[in-house]
Formats: structure tokens, sequence, C-alpha cells
DNA sequence: CCGAAGCAAGAACACTGTTCTCGCAGCGTT
DNA sequence: AACGCTGCGAGAACAGTGTTCTTGCTTCGG
């Protein structure tokens, strides 16, 4: 492998910088962040940007993936520091590193769990590192096997079950419907109450922020029979 | 009570017929609607517009004003019209209710629970319409009264309980901080379950997308302790 | 019937994303 | 060493945006 040349060099680290300023304007103005705000910022002039990514939208996906990616890194990384047979703590630090990331970076986390931007679709880079989450949580309760509890009766119904069966059977996975089930009424729950507080319907309702957190995801730890 | 004078009259018609011109390009452009296109569509100057709204964010707070009231509204009926001890119906006919407006104005549904406008405060007009579909699903728990089912244990801890506590009273309710506590979760739940469905994350995931929703909130008016 | 008020039109300003052209720098090759 | 190619930034230009202001016209109330 090469040394990248020069050109190369300084061509990705100005792609980092504008991501970068990028990043701190949507802070500040959302998704409807502008161009020629950020050209200034590097004291460039606006179509020299697109040297660097075609249009506005583009610029938007790479922050995007960007953030897909930073945020599955966190819940990985905070699932791989705990003992591998404590299930419960690891659930709770991957539930608990998401929402870490989510409260530090609130612009981005609204780009990826927030209203979609309109003419948009999504990349299919995004589509991994997008169900990362959800099978972090799904790793964890596969380990646990036959530690699980007893799930709560409740029928599912057949159309459902079938969803269930082909998401499982996608991956090769080794669950009962029920289960899986569960880890998606979990995970839907993760990103319900994250999405609240991010978005600051909490605000004057829930002082308590973390512990209501907390609280809402052992009941859901609870719900899909992670033991105790 | 006079009668409008004929000036009154069709400003107020013609304040309607902008929002509702706006409510269309909302469906297709998303929160970033242009104030000319929609003068445009009413052959009418852009700056005919300020007459009547002044500015394009008034414009936008009417609309999600509009949006919460025809929410909770569908939401209200809804549940008026399920016999009052039913009280699984009503909370199934609250919440189907909600996804049934979501689903069909998914523009504005996206204005008002997805991610909030940057520089935007959310008038107060909004906060008791936007209460509503807590307050119903409230109601439904307080009506079962002795018929509910005894909770899982499940701690509060003591700061969360506070902020439970402070919430009943200021609404002079009768309801144990624990009874409440599932209601915030199910009310978390079932807009984290819409906006999951109306932002598309659902799409290549869950079919019987129906099913789906109807299974997640009879779960949470199982965890809430609803009587069959 | 007349003055006041409400209204729509149009021009203007400061922005925006995007495209195109034009020079200038760095690179590899002959 | 000189050439040309390629990548880059600057600047002008275009279409479109929200917003403000001025200018007339219409409609209303006294």
């Amino acid at each position: 492998m090469s040394a990248p040349s020069l050109r190369a060099r300084v061509r990705s680290e100005m792609s980092q910088e504008i991501k970068a300023v990028a990043r701190r304007h949507l802070a500040t103005d959302g998704a409807n962040l502008s161009l020629r705000a950020v050209a200034r910022d590097m004291d460039i002039v606006a179509s020299a940007l697109y040297r660097y990514f075609p249009s506005r939208d583009a610029l938007l996906t790479a922050l995007i993936i960007d953030a897909y990616d930073a945020l599955a890194a966190a819940a990985t990384e905070a699932d791989a520091a705990v003992r591998r047979d404590d299930f419960r703590g690891r659930w709770m630090a991957v539930c608990t590193a998401v929402r870490t990331w989510a409260l530090a970076n609130p612009a981005e986390y609204g780009l990826i769990y927030g209203n979609p931007v309109p003419g948009y679709a999504a990349p299919p880079e995004t589509v991994e590192p997008a169900a990362k989450v959800i099978l972090l949580l799904a790793a964890i309760v596969v380990d646990a096997g036959n530690r699980l509890e007893p799930l709560t009766a409740s029928p599912i119904v057949a159309p459902l079950r079938k969803d269930l069966r082909r998401l499982i059977d996608e991956r090769q996975g080794d669950l009962l419907e029920e289960r899986l089930d569960r880890i998606l009424v979990a995970w839907t729950h993760l990103f319900g109450v994250l999405n609240f507080e991010v978005f600051g319907r909490l605000d004057d309702m829930i002082q308590a922020r973390a512990d209501y957190f907390t609280h809402h995801m052992t009941l859901m730890a609870n719900l899909t029979g992670l033991p105790h």
C-alpha cells in the first residue's frame, strides 16, 4: 500500500474539515444549514465546496452516515466494556451509551432519528449502522440463552409472526418470535424516550431525566425477560 | 354577538385557504415549504401573504397549532365513541385514532412530533392540545379505578417519584405514582412506534404494521394494568 | 360622500444552492 | 526541462427564497 499523494491527503483533510464546520452549523441551524455560511467560516468561496461534495444533499448525506457510524460505535464500545455474562449490565450500557451520544449530539441525532428530509432517500451505507443498535440488543438476549426468564403471555397474530420469523431467518438467528418481538418493543421504546428527551418534550415535565430513562429501559429489560 | 363584517369573513376564509394550500405543500416539501410557491398556487403575489401571516414562521406555527388540535380532536372523538366501562376498547380506540391520523397526515405529524424547527419555540397555545393524548390515556386508567390489575413491581427512585407526584398534584389527579409511570411508558411508546412507522423506519422490516401497532399498544395496556 | 383602513401588486434587498468559466498551482511524462 | 493534464479556488451569473416598502385601489364606517 503506497503512501497517499499529498493532493489526496489534503483533499481528505479538507473534506473532514468541511464536515466538521457543517456539524457546528448543524447544531444551530438544524438541517437547513447554509453551504455559503460554512464556506464563509472556512474563508472559502461557496463554489469551492463543490470540489468535495457534489451538492448540499450530498454533504448532508455524509453527515448522516457519519452520525450513524458514530452512534453505532459508541453503542458497540459500551457493550464491549461489560463482562459478557452481565446481561443487564450490557443492556443498560448500550442504552445509556445511545442516550449519552444523543444528548451530546442532538442535531446529528435529529438528523437520523427525526423527520426524514423531504426528497431524500436513505443511502444503502446507512442501513447496516442503522441496524447496529437493535442487533446489539438482540445479541445480548441471544447470549443470555437459557437463562432468559419466561415471557408473560401475549399472543402474536399470524402475519406479524411471519415478519418476525423472516427477520430471524435473514440473520440466521436462534430466537423465538416472541423474544424478538420484545426486543423490538424495547428498541422502539429506546428511541421513543430519546426522541421525547432530545426534542425537548420532557422539558417541563420530568426533571429526573436520567432516572426516567434508566427506569424505562429497566422495564424494557424486564419485558424481554433479561435475567436479573 | 353581531355578525362579522364581510371584510372579516373573507379575511378569515383567506387565512384558511392559505393554510390549506400550505398544508398541501407540506406534504411534498416538508417543513421547508416556500411562501412564494403557495402564493403562486393562489394566484397571489408573495408579499400579499404578509397581510395574513407576519412571517413564514408564523404560518408554520399556525399549521402546528392546527395539527395539534386536529390530532387531539381525533383522539377525543375516538374515545367518546366507546362505552365508558370498556377500558381496553377506549385505550385501543385512542391509540389507533392517533395512528390513523398520523398516517393520513404524515407531514403534519412530522411537524409536531419530529425534529423541532431550529430557532422555534413552541407557542403556549400548543401545550394544552399537546397534552391531550396523554390526558385521555390517563383518564381511561383513572376511570378503571379499582378494577385495575396490580402492577408488576419495579421500584421508582425518589427524584423521579417526586416528578410524578408533582404531575399528579398539578392536575389534582387521583393516581398512584406507579400507575402514572406506566401511563408515561405507554404514551412514550405510542409515539415511539408511530415515529418509526411514519418516518419509514419499519418499511422493509415489518409488513403487518397495523398488527404490529396493535400488539405493541396491547402490551402497553397490560403493562399499565388495564383490566381485560 | 369622504376619509380611513385593509388589501394586492410590484420593486427592491439580502440571501440561498448551483453552474460555468477562468486562471493558477502541482503532478507525471517524455 | 518543458509539456500537458488534472485538481483546485475565485468570481460571475442564474434562478429562487423570505421580507420590507411604496403605490395605488377597494371597501368600509361615520
